[in-house]
DNA sequence: CTAATTGTGCAACGTTCGATGCGGAATTAG
DNA sequence: CTAATTCCGCATCGAACGTTGCACAATTAG
């Protein structure tokens, strides 16, 4: 696999790791590349040679951040009800939990971007949207096979789900821990009968 | 009121609008003097005179944005219910609607923070703890007046109503309406009776 | 060996950041 | 009027930003 020229010094994986870590915990624009190089243990040039600049250094910890947990997975559950309920549960571990910086990467790390990144913040919120048609796919899907009731709104139940969800990731942040958040998914569950039948 | 020396070119509170507008929208640290003193149509020296600093400024706008809509007043309600209805539909009102950016501004301003700005971060989550705190008292206090069932947790209705509020401010960014937000609330409200009964 | 290729350390680039020193403009007080 | 006070435009400060040029190190190919 190794060509020719002067091999690495550092494990790029385990770099992106990091960098991702720094890029979830604070965001893009309050990450500086002396951070990063100073968390991945680099020198500028060797991140600028391995990974181009900090936006495609931050494409990359996004996608590494997304292949952990896509919400696509939770879509081949049997029923959309399960979908929903074995997501919000899994991110609930996930937010609070000790792997990570608290909170989901996709909805706090580009909240507040200069202008000149708008093509970050855009990225993100365009992996929103994609997730939002996800899930609302998945409930129209249920809704065609009767697990929804006629008057259901497929859209309506996305947005009430999508809303806790989010809302979770700043309570994370706020210090809620796991039981806290289980409990909030308790409750947002509770409503789904009234919600779809 | 007014004593010696030059008097101010230009209107105070308008300029102070404009700049709590501009951190609204965009979080502390992407906006920068420039952007402030280009929307304010003030010098820089202006600014600093009539301010103090960036950071100052920025809790200043803080403290505009809050007198405009604190939690505190929905508390006065006669039910716990009540307030909590109150405050959800006036804030899907104030999220998307047009009289500033959509979101709000004590959960989204402060979201990525540099090192250096960690008191600004920690302002708007102890504005978030205090809030956080009021409304479980005003939980606990209905339910030693018997509004709330023995078993029902405040602290958890808190984490449960917080959470849909904090992801309406996520969900207003990504461009949903007041009438989608209202349907959210909606949704959530119809859980109270689970929850407290 | 030589040639080719790639990674790294050092130093620096131009730009933007928040903030300020200074001198003059504009006002009130006496 | 003068003195005192405050505000403002201009120029600029040092620091940090993301990024890059260059020379050298370290490897493979022939």
């Amino acid at each position: 696999m190794s060509g020719p020229g002067r091999p690495r010094g550092f494990d790029r994986g385990e770099a992106l790791r990091t960098a991702m870590r720094l890029f979830w915990a604070r965001g893009y624009e309050a990450v500086s590349i002396t951070d990063l190089t100073a968390a991945m243990g680099i020198g500028t040039r060797s991140l600028y040679t391995a990974f181009g600049s900090k936006e495609l250094l931050f494409r990359e910890a996004v996608e590494l951040y997304e292949s952990a947990d896509a919400t696509a997975r939770y879509c081949d559950r049997p029923t959309a009800r399960q979908a929903v309920e074995d997501m919000l549960r899994a991110r609930a571990e996930s937010y609070a939990g000790p792997d990570g910086p608290p909170g989901c990467m996709v909805v706090l790390a580009a909240t507040n971007t200069s202008p000149g990144n708008d093509t970050v913040r855009d990225l993100l919120a365009e992996l929103r949207t994609r997730d939002r048609e996800m899930l609302t796919r998945r409930l129209v899907r249920a809704k065609a096979a009767g697990e929804l009731a006629d008057h259901a709104d497929p859209a309506a139940v996305t947005s009430f789900y999508l809303t806790v969800l989010y809302g979770m990731s700043i309570q994370a942040r706020d210090g809620s821990d796991t039981a806290t958040l289980q409990g909030v998914v308790d409750a947002a569950l509770s409503v789904w009968d009234v919600l779809v039948t």
